[in-house]
DNA sequence: CTAGCTGCAAAACCTTTGCAGATAT
DNA sequence: ATATCTGCAAAGGTTTTGCAGCTAG
C-alpha cells in the first residue's frame, strides 16, 4: 500500500505545521492521486470538490510547506506548469516526449550507474527528479523521420 | 571557425524569411555569442547596443523564425527563462546545478550508448538538448551533506 | 505593390506576495 | 492568546498576441 492521507497529516503535524481543513483536503487528494501527474491547478480542482472555498494560493503555500517537510517534490516535465510528486514516488525519473507530452517512468535503479557516473565525472551528483529527461517517444520519432511517408 | 552572422542571414533568406535590420543585428549577436547562454532578454540588451529600437517581441518572433528554420533551439536549464543555442552547438547536453545554477556542457558522444539505450528500451529516442539534466554540482552537493561543516 | 515584419501595448500564463481577518494549538 | 493559516486581490517574470503602420522583395 501507499502513503495514506493520515500519514501525510501526521508528518505535517510532526513538522510543527497546523492541520487545517484545506490541508486535510489537499493531503487526501495527494494520497489518493499518488500515481498521477497533477499540476497545482489540477489539485485545486480536485480539492474543491470536497472543500469548495479553497484558493489556489493555499494550494501553492501548502505544497511549499509539504515540500519543505520533504513529503513531496515538484517536477517539471517540459514547458508549462510543474507537477506534484509524493516523495515516496521519487524512486523514478521521467522520460518526457517533447512533442506529444507523453511521459514514461524510469526506475532509478535502472538508470543505474551509467548516467550517475557520467555526471560524477564532471563533479555532479545527479539530482532528484526535479526535471525530466526529454526526448521523443516512438510515435513522434517516427513521425519526425518520415513526416509524409504515408500521406497522399 | 563557427557559424558566422552571414551564414545565419543566408539561411534565413533560404527559408523565405526577410532580412531586416533587426534580424541582421540578432544574427550578428547570436553568431558572436555562440558559446554563451543567452536569454531572450540578454539578447535584447546586446542587440540594442547596435539597434536601439528593437523590441522584445521582435526578439521572440525572430527566435521563433530561426527555430522554425532549424537554425537554433531554446533550452531550459531549470526554472526561469529559456536560453538560446545555435543548432551547430547542439552537440552537447547540459548538466545543470539545481542549487546554484552552474552548468556544464556534456558532449553527446560522451553521453554514449548508456542513456540512449536506456531510453530506447522504453521506446524513446533521446531528444535534443531541450531540457537540461539536473543535479547538484560538487560545491552544492558538499554543502548539502554537511551544511555547517566549516561554519562557526 | 503587397506579404511580411515591426513596435507598442495589452494579455496570457504560472506563481508569488501583501494584507486583514479567521483558526488551530 | 497568539502565531499561523486563509481568501482575496494584486503583482511578479516570461512569453504571446492584436493591431496599425512600415519595409523588403
Amino acid at each position: 500500500m501507499h502513503v495514506r492521507a493520515q500519514d501525510l497529516e501526521a508528518a505535517l503535524a510532526a513538522n510543527g505545521l497546523r492541520l487545517t481543513a484545506a490541508r486535510r483536503a489537499i493531503c487526501r487528494v495527494l494520497a489518493r492521486s499518488h500515481d498521477q501527474h497533477l499540476t497545482a491547478t489540477d489539485l485545486l480542482r480536485k480539492v474543491k470538490r470536497a472543500s469548495p472555498g479553497v484558493n489556489l494560493s493555499t494550494i501553492y503555500r501548502t505544497l511549499e510547506a509539504l515540500e519543505g517537510a520533504g513529503l513531496l517534490h515538484h517536477v517539471h516535465l517540459g514547458h508549462g506548469p510543474g507537477i506534484v510528486h509524493l516523495s515516496e514516488a521519487t524512486d523514478h525519473h521521467h522520460l518526457y516526449c517533447e512533442r506529444c507530452g507523453k511521459t514514461v517512468d524510469l526506475p532509478l535503479p535502472e538508470l543505474g550507474p551509467s548516467l550517475r557516473r557520467l555526471a560524477a565525472r564532471h563533479g555532479f551528483r545527479l539530482g532528484g527528479v526535479h526535471f525530466a529527461i526529454a526526448g521523443l517517444c516512438q510515435a513522434c520519432a517516427a513521425e519526425s523521420d518520415g513526416p509524409t511517408k504515408l500521406g497522399p
